[in-house]
DNA sequence: TTCTTGTCACCTAGGTGTTAATAT
DNA sequence: ATATTAACACCTAGGTGACAAGAA
């Protein structure tokens, strides 16, 4: 069995909307999708892999209402599919012993628009959804062992992982938690370090509270 | 069999005396003991690793005439051994064509003085000299594999990587070196970075043009 | 108008020798 | 006198969203 890490972080991008960045360059994720790992024979070897599955067939677009505050709108059939890339966890193959001693993170997987890059890079179709999915393939010793590919591997999908591929966020609200609780944009934060804290309150939504004291708050004047 | 990587660099250090910093928190070596592998099966598991024996039983102290310019005497009997650990190659175990595929390199592995390291890293005696060796163990697929132990393996010495383990340099040639060389300590050199590509000269002792030009010259008095 | 691209300042994370203080 | 330690400025390396310019 699998356990989704920081998964009240991903219930909270989830509410919202989930954009993920996709570049030229490749772009990783934020979250990151990281699980631990339970049961797994101790001396067998797996290979630990992800793939990206559209949710729908659906191109999405976005519409302004008066400078901020947009929606998402269905702009008619999805782009053709790009080529279906899956990312192998760079610690593959290894042990169950050395899969489930600690949390496994696929901090190494970046996501891309480019339909040609040669970086093994996930190519994805920007303003489309995806669904990631997580593979646990159980290397079998047997000679004839592509006969039991079926057998030997396991999918695990978790919903509040999905996410909108865009090339620049759309809804606001994302930028801000995204700010709040990716470490590499608290250059973007204005709240007081020493604020953070003795605010945080264990049970509750800890982020918002940071994206209430965000940048460009919905309340007060855009200085533009 | 095995070929040493950045041999050039590895002479010019050997040339002048070796030296490798110990610190409590673990210090990684420069240059990095990095290898081409070639020979082996593509097929077969390998687990790679290094472990440093001591040159000698002897402990070495630095004397110094006129505040530089100090050379290395024989202070006695070596200390008593450090813990005999081994650093496995991260990657370990992988596949053949995997190792041979690229430049293998040990750049995570850290010496340390601090004989209660409890982070894994080698252990050495400081002024104490040292010949770092490379293994190759051959993962055998057979259950009683234990008893062919002595037959699936294989160690590579390179001479030219001996070094001498100390707290703070001794050798200031050798800190020159390493300035020149080492691209984490570009911010003590103070050659004109734009000299650097015109000067070098392919064939002879490339580095050495940049401790001519270093920061305290022995021609030149000492500004203290 | 909407979307994409490239550049940038500002971070995280961690590898350098220097230096001053301390230990032996 | 010699050896070790810890704090530090200055790097490498690379992950952020902002922004302006360009493309569709």
């Amino acid at each position: 069995s699998v356990q989704l890490e920081m998964k009240a972080l991903w219930d909270e991008f989830n509410q919202l909307g989930t954009e993920m960045i996709v570049t030229k360059a490749g772009r990783r994720m934020f979250p990151t999708f990281q699980v631990k790992i339970f049961g797994m024979d101790p001396m067998a070897d797996y290979m630990l892999l992800m793939d990206f599955v559209p949710v729908d067939d659906k191109r999405y677009r976005q519409v302004t209402y008066a400078f901020h505050s947009s929606s998402w709108l269905v702009a008619g059939k999805a782009d053709p599919a790009t080529p279906g890339r899956v990312h192998y966890h760079p610690d593959s193959p290894a042990k169950g012993a050395q899969w489930m001693k600690q949390i496994v993170s696929f901090d190494k997987l970046k996501l891309t628009n480019n339909l040609l890059d040669d970086n093994g890079h996930i190519i994805l179709n920007s303003m489309h959804r995806y669904q990631p999915r997580f593979h646990v393939v159980y290397v079998d010793p047997r000679k004839d062992s592509e006969k039991y590919a079926e057998e030997n591997f396991k999918t695990f999908v978790f919903e509040e992982t999905r996410f909108t591929a865009v090339t620049a966020y759309q809804n606001h609200r994302i930028t801000q938690l995204k700010i709040a609780s990716n470490p590499f944009a608290k250059g973007f934060r204005d709240c007081d370090p020493e604020d953070w804290p003795r605010n945080h309150r264990p049970g509750a939504l800890p982020l918002m509270s940071a994206f209430a004291r965000s940048r460009n708050p919905v309340s007060s004047p855009a200085h533009q």
